[in-house]
DNA sequence: TACTTGACTTAGAAGGAGGCTC
DNA sequence: GAGCCTCCTTCTAAGTCAAGTA
């Protein structure tokens, strides 16, 4: 039905991002429910009765006992400072010591707990199971315009303690609960407004079309406002979505221009226009972030681009066979550590040792330098110009070309689905997409050898029964031995193809170990290349993009066909 | 211009669902 | 049918960037 696609339709053209907006509003976290009396508290080493809200924090901490955050000085510090404020002044008298607190036997409790649930019987789980999706169905949707959407996230966010990433200053402060006072809705005024739960009031109900979020609240670790917005299948994600890869490939067309610029303010008179020079150069070539400013002692000591201090590089004249080598080490978003070694032209190498010269390692690289400096000169060399362009059109770039060089037509399915991983790894590389190694790495790794081992055996054990049925048929010359020789030979190629299947899975295994693929897949890589990609080489796009990702890419799925090119 | 606030995208971890194997 | 493993979904923190404010 032509007009049934939000990609089909008209788009506002007055920055309005809707004109009709109904919803429920959010789902609240269930309300804290004390522990049976059995379950003990102790304080050097005598169990002690806690007052609902002091035990409902100590729970917080129990949960997470297992976990490494709770031997943190630091975390165990604002715990500690936060769990005291929830206290009665009877209790904040006597629980002055963490270490002599024992939260053991609480968390015993939760993990049997847990066990309790794993343990369910069919049925009972089945009960859950309707319950979420009777609250998916009331809570989960939302009417945008002429559509039904889902939503992303209907659940606020549970009291609890704050996991900062990273050496955060702020880990183990208490995360409070939301309460419909909190919220502030939005929605359109014609439509039927969500209630809050009986007796209670929201903060705020407003109409503000210039915006996508159907509610939000302000979170009381750093002071943010969090939102309730819609999910990534839906038309406003889509669109914009759909709008970040077209500036992308705006920039292709004129990126051999933008640099040959960069290059040429490398030779600045100015030490402004050679620091924005250089820094964009090491944005477009290493896929850095932007680096913006972040406040001291709010946050993990992190940086991005504009951001980086002194102490993040060292400058090699010579390295082994290399000249003019930059090192980076860095931790950027999340804490995950950039670590990269690479030759640079000289000009780029000279005027980091000007940049360097008189600082001390906790000062800027690029003093001269801010987002708001660099991202005003993007924005005059192409409309919607910014860092984070580059990082997209790298990103989509680079899988475009992996593609082209790794795909062979001649392959199997497999061996192509792993050229796609490969080129998709490529992306992740470049943009330092890490992920800790899985915890049951190494056994799945062992037990898919075993099952190599096992493949490899089967197939000596199938080529010695070929071997023996051609002796066979030799000797006899009959229709019969001819059928048994023409069934081993299938069985071994059969047998050939499994073991060329596992051993590509454990290639690709092997290879991804630190590596998250996730990342660049749902936010930096066109998804037009990978269905046209799909279209071309006949295969289902299901093996590339799972139900999730297929309702996210619907329009580039719809719209892609199999000569798309960034 | 410097700084703050708000809205939105990007990020890895954790937990859960469901498929596979024995 | 249980246990295990993998992949997916959910969660929410941590970025980017533009607009507003002093």
């Amino acid at each position: 039905l032509p007009g049934s696609f939000w990609w089909e339709e008209e788009r506002y053209t007055d920055g309005s991002k809707w004109r009709f907006l109904e919803h429920k509003g959010p789902v609240f976290a269930p309300p804290y429910e004390p522990l049976p009396g059995k379950v003990k508290f102790y304080y050097g080493g005598k169990p002690m009765k806690l007052s609902a809200p002091a035990e409902e924090v100590a729970t917080f901490f129990a949960k997470m006992l297992d976990h490494e955050y709770t031997t943190k000085d630091i975390f165990r510090k604002n715990f500690f400072k936060d769990w005291r404020k929830e206290m009665t002044s009877e209790e904040k008298s006597v629980i002055t010591d963490l270490n002599k607190c024992d939260f053991s036997d609480m968390s015993e409790y939760f993990k049997a707990q847990s066990e309790a649930r794993k343990q369910m019987s069919k049925e009972e789980k089945q009960k859950i199971k309707e319950e979420n999706e009777r609250l998916l169905q009331e809570y989960g949707f939302c009417i945008m315009d002429n559509h039904k959407e889902r939503i992303g996230n209907f659940r606020i966010e549970p009291p609890g303690l704050f996991r900062g990433r990273g050496d955060h200053p702020k880990m183990g402060m208490l995360k409070r609960r939301i309460r419909p006072e909190d919220i502030i809705i939005n929605c359109s005024k014609d439509s039927k407004h969500p209630k809050p739960p009986p007796g209670t009031k929201w903060k705020e109900v407003r109409h503000d079309n210039k915006v996508t979020w159907l509610a939000s609240w302000t979170e009381n670790i750093q002071g943010s406002i969090k939102y309730i917005m819609l999910n990534p299948s839906s038309r406003i994600k889509g669109e914009k979505d759909w709008q970040k890869y077209e500036t992308a490939r705006r920039l292709k067309k004129c990126v051999d221009r933008i640099r040959a610029q960069y290059r040429e303010d490398w030779k600045s008179k100015e030490m402004r226009i050679r620091q924005r020079a250089v820094a964009l150069y090491f944005i477009d070539k290493l896929a850095l972030r932007a680096g913006n400013e972040k406040e001291e002692g709010e946050t993990a000591d992190t940086v991005g681009c504009c951001s980086l201090r002194v102490e993040h590089i060292k400058l090699y004249p010579k390295l082994d066979d290399q000249e003019y080598v930059v090192e980076f080490d860095f931790l950027g978003k999340d804490s995950i550590r950039y670590y990269n070694k690479i030759p640079v032209e000289k000009r780029v190498f000279k005027n980091l040792q000007l940049f360097l010269e008189n600082k001390q390692p906790e000062d800027d690289l690029f003093d001269r330098l801010n987002t708001s400096i660099l991202n005003k000169h993007l924005q005059e060399l192409m409309d919607g110009l910014t860092a984070k362009v580059f990082r997209t059109y790298n990103a989509s770039s680079t899988l475009q070309q992996q593609l082209k060089e790794l795909t062979c037509s001649d392959d199997s399915i497999p061996a192509k689905i792993l050229s796609y991983n490969r080129a998709n790894r490529a992306v992740a590389i470049l943009c330092n997409h890490q992920r800790a190694p899985p915890k049951t790495f190494e056994k799945s790794m062992q037990n898919l050898q075993n099952k190599i081992d096992e493949k490899q055996n089967q197939l000596s054990a199938a080529r010695k029964q070929l071997k023996a049925a051609k002796a066979d048929h030799k000797a006899s010359h009959d229709d019969k031995s001819k059928k048994a020789v023409e069934m081993k030979r299938k069985a071994v190629q059969r047998i050939e193809e499994q073991l060329m299947k596992l051993q590509v899975q454990a290639t690709d295994r092997e290879e991804n170990k630190q590596i998250a693929l996730g990342t660049s897949k749902l936010n930096y890589l066109d998804p037009r290349i990978s269905v046209a990609w799909c279209k071309k080489f006949g295969i289902p796009i299901e093996k590339i993009y799972n139900k999730t990702q297929r309702e996210k890419f619907a329009w580039a799925i719809d719209m892609a066909d199999k000569d798309y090119e960034f």
